[in-house]
DNA sequence: TAGTGGTCTAGACCACCTG
DNA sequence: AGGTGGTCTAGACCACTAC
């Protein structure tokens, strides 16, 4: 029986593998139970069934579900006590629902949310990178960078003030191309992903550019993000700062520590 | 001989759990891996020895292993590449050096430092929550919550100002326990430990009582973090407000995705 | 004392990268 | 084709919690 079970565990794989949709097991369980969580099925407050349960219904072993559950804690919905039990943490005050995970690049929470996210293009060119952006970008002098300016904005209203350098030879770009989303088009054409970032945030007050491109005062608070981001081999593919409006932008960030 | 090895890896974990240093295998290993990167023994762009190589290194299985490199993962130190190897990620970009991690409390870190950390309480009572502060930690309107004001100074500059709330039911305070680092004491006294934390964070012009606090111009930019705090058990036994120093205070993120 | 989660093992097979 | 990391298994033992 157990034999069986390897195959038929190891089959399943194969044929999705080989079908459309790829999936790990421990990711489909993850995605199962979080469904369970967001449904209420699994009750904020109260415990999930045993992790023997668990792994039993699933037909997984104990440790492939305790990688789906990991995956839930890190993601702030369940957290494990030993001895006691696996708990549905109580959902989040989630305010005026404005908020961006930090954790996330910024396109991709407005995709989702189904809101319009347009780029409004106030500078492109190329040009050879400065001892900094060598640095953040690991390359060498010689090799040139795409800079980009652009304003982006939600459903027509004005939004954050990005500046991107891009190495060339990552892809080539044009106009239309950054008019969209560059990650979608790096994903299809360079099979390239970003899948490690580095952020910087801070506090400062808007100079005269950012100030009349995002059309608030000047000295006027805002938030940035400084971002390395870095593809799914370890390259960094891109160094950009965005610049957003002070009181109108906020972001959320669940941390966990030890483990 | 295998009977032999998972004997004495046991044995290994009694002796330091009945002992003083209390450690996983998996976390001794991570240090150990992380103590030569940062000594520049593993180098940066290069490869680690490999999985089983490791792993026959520290005489530890190779899940073992793999659960000590995915803490260096997660942590932005190496990532893994499948079929081709390990590699120590390039040194960020560390700018000033004066970069907080945003994923730590900013206490933690200034210790590990040794910098010294110091309070000046500017208010300290106790009184019933508001609806807010009632659904933030998750109590009723009759559970009175302490309330405090305190600036916080690194090495005698002023630094950042926060507004915290705690319920009273979590554990009794003073003026004493205040002036130095809550979070020992509720450590000490409550065995409670801060293991997890909703942080929102953004930038505002600061308003009278922060300027005056912090001693910079009014509606200059400041950057604010509000925390909610979980302990190991789950409840929320915190929420603060921090607000920082625009130009001062720059904090840092390691993101990584999918996985 | 019983039950639950945490750590660890040896081993198998697969996906992916590099020659 | 060989090597490397990724996923998964069955099973053992320990630590912690609650009754």
């Amino acid at each position: 029986m157990y034999t069986n079970n390897i195959f038929s565990v190891n089959m399943y794989i194969q044929i999705l593998n080989k079908g459309f949709i790829f999936m790990f097991r421990y990711r489909e369980v993850y995605s199962d139970i979080k469904r369970d969580i967001l449904t209420n099925h699994y009750r904020a407050g109260h415990a999930l069934p045993t992790q023997d349960e668990l792994a039993n219904k699933y037909d997984i072993s104990r440790i492939t579900l305790k990688k789906s559950i990991h995956l839930l804690e890190e993601e702030g919905l369940v957290f494990s006590k030993q001895g006691s039990g696996t708990f549905v943490r109580q959902r989040m005050n989630n305010q005026s629902g404005e908020l961006l995970p930090l954790d996330l690049p910024v396109g991709v929470t407005y995709s989702h949310r189904d809101q319009k996210i347009t780029s409004k293009i106030l500078y492109f060119d190329a040009r050879l990178p400065s001892k900094e952006e060598q640095k953040n970008l690991q390359i060498k002098g010689n090799e040139p960078v795409y800079e980009i300016k652009r304003l982006r904005l939600i459903n027509g209203e004005k939004y954050s003030f990005e500046h991107t350098l891009m190495p060339v030879s990552i892809a080539p770009l044009d106009e239309k191309i950054i008019q969209g989303s560059i990650y979608d088009y790096l994903g299809s054409k360079a099979k390239l992903q970003l899948t490690d970032a580095q952020r910087i945030v801070y506090a400062e007050a808007a100079d005269e550019e950012a100030a009349s491109i995002l059309g608030v005062k000047a000295a006027s608070p805002l938030f940035v993000i400084k971002q390395t981001a870095y593809d799914q081999r370890g390259r960094a593919f891109e160094y950009s700062i965005s610049k957003f409006i002070g009181d109108q932008s906020q972001f959320v960030l669940d941390v966990h520590l030890n483990k």
